[in-house]
DNA sequence: CCTTGACTTTGAGTTGACTCCAGGGTTTAT
DNA sequence: ATAAACCCTGGAGTCAACTCAAAGTCAAGG
């Protein structure tokens, strides 16, 4: 897969995958006999790990501390999973937050709603009724 | 109120309420004779809905956009209905991205859980049984 | 062979949202 | 009345995460 292909398929631009394999966030990316980047099924399924990642907030750096765990090998499955945890528990938390954002914005909303009709009342008042 | 006692108040530093005043976030702070910032009510009550919503990710720009709806009057309610609508939208749909994520990362973990159990497995035979 | 368009690298520039600093004024406690 | 602690302004600096540019290379169609 060229890099065209991999960004167009994750919704992501060619410097952002670039970008990503040059803070070694996407390593190993292989190359054709012209030096031209060809994504294997792997690659790909890394970007997509990242791009999802990365959607919840997850930081690169945080990304890249965790894919350098994993190609250190399965010792570092421990430590792996104690990373995936504490994401874990962030992204809860960031629910928990927006959810709570939501509820005082429906609040405000039903001041809106108020007004609104309000509005609308004065509205036929000045012009309905004629 | 001082500036610093409405910073300790809502989690943010003195910087960042002269940052949000300067930019037109936070318009009208009024002053003692000295010069020297003194927030009413309402000001706390805008730094507490411009935290809650920062806190959401709705950008700075969206909020200015939002005080100057409302200091236009009650003809913008409308449009400011319209705008808390769009965030709502916004919001829900993070929500639904984070859920996402984590399912993924949950999934991803279960399967750590069984490495892990295999691997905890193995040191039994290599060390346990002894 | 030549053009066209996508690809390469390195390095610099941008964006959003702060954050810090220098040089000075104000308030308060001793 | 003077030091300490706080405040002011204007402007520059920082940070994460891209994003763009320049100058050159590669692959496919005519």
């Amino acid at each position: 897969m060229t890099i065209a292909q991999v960004a167009r398929e994750f919704q992501l631009t060619p410097d952002t995958l670039r970008y990503y394999e040059r803070i070694g966030l996407l390593p190993n990316v292989g190359r054709t006999a012209g030096g031209i980047r060809d994504y294997s099924q792997e690659d790909c399924n890394w970007v997509g790990y990242i791009k999802c990642m990365r959607s919840a907030g997850v930081s690169v750096e945080t990304l890249i501390e965790y894919v350098g765990l994993f190609r250190q090998g399965k010792d570092t499955i421990p430590q792996r999973k104690q990373l995936l945890l504490e994401q874990r528990e962030q992204i809860m938390g960031r629910i928990q937050e927006l959810n709570d954002v939501l509820t005082r914005l429906n609040w405000k909303l039903d001041g809106y709603e108020e007004r609104m009709l309000q509005y609308e009342g004065n509205l036929s008042k000045d012009e309905g009724e004629k």
